[in-house]
RNA sequence: GGCGAUGUAGCUCAGUUGGUAAGAGUGCUCGACUCAUAAUCGAGAGGUCGUGGGUUCAAGUCCCACCGUCGCUACCA
C-alpha cells in the first residue's frame, strides 16, 4: 500500500479566511480525495498559524489575549472549510502543546549539530512597524518608507540559523525533482545564487510564541515556528516512527510569497536537523481581483460563503478546480465562474443526466440497461481515466477536470448520433445506447468526485447505484462495463440549473 | 540597479527533447435536432504565436536586443 500525505499552508490568523485560502485548500482536498481512492494511506493536514506579532497586537488592540484571538480566528478556518466540503485528516494550530514540544526538539536537534549560534542583529529600525529595513529602502537616508520618520539604529541579541552553510545540500535537493513547476524551482536557485546569509530565528521583543529551550529569553520567530507544523501533525517530537511513516510522503501545497520559506528555509531546517527535506513542494500563483494581489485590495470580502450562496459548494469547488492552473498567477472573475458553471456543469454534465434520465424512463421503462463492452465510448472512457490520472498525479487539476469533460462531450455527441428517442421502446438499440449512457456517467461520477462531493453522489443515487462513488476504488472502478444494469433510474430535478449572467 | 518570470484566436488557457499546412474550451455566425436545464450536435469565421534580428534544412519551441506586464532583492505570514 502506498502513502500519501499533503499539506496546506497553515493560515495566518489575523485574516478572515477568504478564496485566496479556499484554493489552495480545495485543491488540496481534492488531491487528497483522488488519492484515498487510489487506496492510499492519505492524511492530509491544514490549520492555522498562530503566533507573532501581529497576533500579539491584533489581541491588544480588541483586548483579548492572543489565545482568544487565535482562538476566534482558528475556528472561522474551521468553519470555512467545513462549509467547503474539506476532507482534512487534522486541523493543527501551532499554540498547541504538541507543537511547542516538536518544535523545541527539532530546533534543538539543528543545535546540536551546531547549525544554530548566537549573534547580533543590527539594522535600521522603525518601531511604528516594528519592523527592520535596510539602508536602502529607508527615504532620504533615514526615514521610514511607510510612517515617513526617522528610523533608529537597533541591535538584539539574536540566535541564528547557519543557512550559509547549506547551500551544497539545497542545491541538491532543488535538483531532484521537488519543486514544481519548473519556473518556482528556477525561482528559489536564484535566491540560492544571489547568496545565502544566516538567519535569525528568535526575537527577545515578544513573547507570543514557541520558547526557546536553551534560553528563557527567547522565543522562537514566528515563520521557523510555523514551518515545523508539517512535521508536528505527523508526530514529530511524539511518536518518531509515526512520523518517519510519513514523512518521506510530504508534498507542500503553497503560495509563492512563501516560496523562499519552503523552498529554501525549511528543507535546509531539515538537513539541519538531520532529517529528510519534503518529497515536493508545488508552487501556486496569486487569484487576482483587477490584477491587484487578493490580500492587497481590500477585496478579501470575498468570502467563500457569499460565493457558495450562488454556485454552491460543488460550483465553488469545480471553478477553482478547473480554472485555476498550478503556477501563473490567474485572475479571479465573477464572469468566468458564471459562465464555467453554466458551461461545464448545467449544460454539458447536468443536462447530460436529465436527458438520458428522461430517455431510460420513456424507453426504457425507467430501468437502466447494461452498457455494451464493445461501445465505441469504451475507448474514449479509458483515454479519459488515463489523462485524468496522470492530471491527478502531477497535481493539476484542470487537466484531470477537463479528460472527464471530454468524454462528456463525446457522450453528447454518442447520442446525437445514435438518436435513441426515435428508436422503438423497449427494443435492444435503444437498450445499448441508453446503457452506453449511464455507464459514462457512473465514470463521470467517480472521477469527478474528487471535486463536486456532493452531485456526484446525486449522479450515483439518479442512476440508481448504492453507496458513494468515492467510496469506490480505483483504477478497478475505471474500467469500461461497471454499471450492472436492471437498476431503477430516477429523473429528479436539474442537478445545476443554469445561472443567469450578472448585470446582463 | 541586479536577478527572474511572462507576453499564443474576443475571453481563459494547452502547446513534451525545435519538424505533418498552429490547438482546446468559451464567445460569435450559419445549419441540424427537439430526449434534455433556450440545453445538444455539426459546420464556419477568427491568430504575421509582443517587436526586430540571429542560429538551423526546419523555431511558438534555441540565442541576442528591445517593448509591455509582474515578481524577488532576505527576516513583512
Amino acid at each position: 500500500m502506498s502513502r500519501f500525505y499533503i499539506t496546506t499552508p497553515i493560515y495566518y490568523v489575523n485574516d478572515a479566511p477568504h478564496i485566496g485560502h479556499a484554493y489552495p485548500t480545495v485543491t488540496a482536498d481534492a488531491i487528497a480525495r483522488w488519492h484515498r481512492m487510489l487506496g492510499d494511506e492519505t492524511m492530509f493536514l491544514t490549520g492555522t498559524d498562530e503566533h507573532g506579532l501581529k497576533i500579539q497586537r491584533a489581541a491588544e488592540a480588541n483586548g483579548v489575549s492572543p489565545q482568544e484571538q487565535a482562538d476566534q480566528t482558528s475556528q472561522r478556518f474551521r468553519d470555512a472549510w467545513e462549509l467547503l466540503d474539506i476532507s482534512n485528516d487534522q486541523f493543527i494550530r501551532t499554540t498547541e502543546p504538541r507543537h511547542h514540544t516538536a518544535v523545541q526538539e527539532l530546533l534543538t536537534r539543528v543545535k546540536e549539530n551546531g547549525f544554530i549560534e548566537k549573534g547580533s542583529y543590527a539594522g535600521y529600525y522603525c518601531v511604528a512597524c516594528e519592523a527592520y529595513y535596510n539602508e536602502d529602502d529607508l527615504v532620504d537616508g533615514t526615514n521610514c518608507p511607510i510612517h515617513e520618520r526617522p528610523a533608529e539604529w537597533f541591535e538584539e541579541d539574536n540566535y541564528f540559523f547557519k543557512l550559509s552553510a547549506l547551500e551544497a545540500e539545497l542545491l541538491d535537493w532543488l535538483n531532484s525533482d521537488t519543486v514544481f513547476p519548473e519556473g518556482k524551482r528556477n525561482e528559489a536557485l536564484g535566491i540560492i545564487k544571489l547568496g545565502l546569509e544566516d538567519v535569525s530565528i528568535t526575537r527577545t521583543s515578544i513573547d507570543w510564541g514557541v520558547p526557546v529551550p536553551w534560553d528563557d529569553d527567547h522565543v522562537f520567530y514566528v515563520w521557523y515556528d510555523a514551518l515545523i507544523n508539517y512535521a508536528t501533525a505527523v508526530g514529530f517530537g511524539a511518536d518518531i516512527d509515526e512520523f518517519n511513516r510519513w514523512w518521506p510522503e510530504a508534498h507542500h501545497i503553497i503560495g509563492k510569497d512563501i516560496l523562499r520559506f519552503h523552498c529554501v528555509y525549511w528543507p535546509a531546517m531539515l538537513i539541519a536537523a538531520g532529517l529528510q527535506p519534503p518529497k515536493q513542494v508545488h508552487v501556486s500563483g496569486f487569484l487576482l481581483v483587477g490584477g491587484k494581489k487578493l490580500s492587497k485590495t481590500g477585496l478579501t470580502q470575498i468570502a467563500p460563503a457569499d460565493l457558495v450562496e450562488d454556485f454552491g459548494v460543488d460550483g465553488f469547488r469545480y471553478h477553482f478546480l478547473r480554472d485555476v492552473s498550478f503556477g501563473p498567477d490567474s485572475e479571479f472573475s465573477y464572469e468566468q465562474m458564471v459562465s464555467r458553471y453554466n458551461s461545464d456543469l448545467a449544460n454539458t454534465l447536468g443536462n447530460l443526466l436529465s436527458r438520458v434520465t428522461t430517455v431510460v424512463h420513456k424507453k426504457c421503462g425507467g430501468v437502466g440497461p447494461t452498457p455494451d463492452p464493445e461501445s465505441e465510448l469504451a475507448a474514449v472512457a479509458a483515454e479519459s481515466y488515463a489523462a485524468s490520472a496522470a492530471g491527478w498525479d502531477k497535481l493539476q487539476a484542470p487537466v484531470a477536470l477537463d479528460a472527464v469533460w471530454n468524454l462528456l462531450r463525446e457522450t453528447n455527441a454518442y447520442l446525437e448520433r445514435n438518436e435513441p428517442w426515435k428508436m422503438d421502446e423497449g427494443s435492444d438499440e435503444v437498450a445499448t445506447v441508453m446503457g452506453d449512457a449511464l455507464e459514462v456517467l457512473r465514470l463521470a461520477a467517480i472521477l469527478a468526485s474528487p471535486a463536486l462531493t456532493r452531485s456526484s453522489d446525486a449522479i450515483w443515487t439518479a442512476i440508481g447505484l448504492t453507496g458513494s462513488p468515492s467510496d469506490q476504488r480505483l483504477p478497478e472502478a475505471a474500467s469500461w462495463g461497471g454499471y450492472p444494469g436492471d437498476l431503477e433510474v430516477i429523473k429528479g430535478t436539474p442537478l445545476f440549473p443554469r445561472l443567469k449572467a450578472p448585470d446582463a
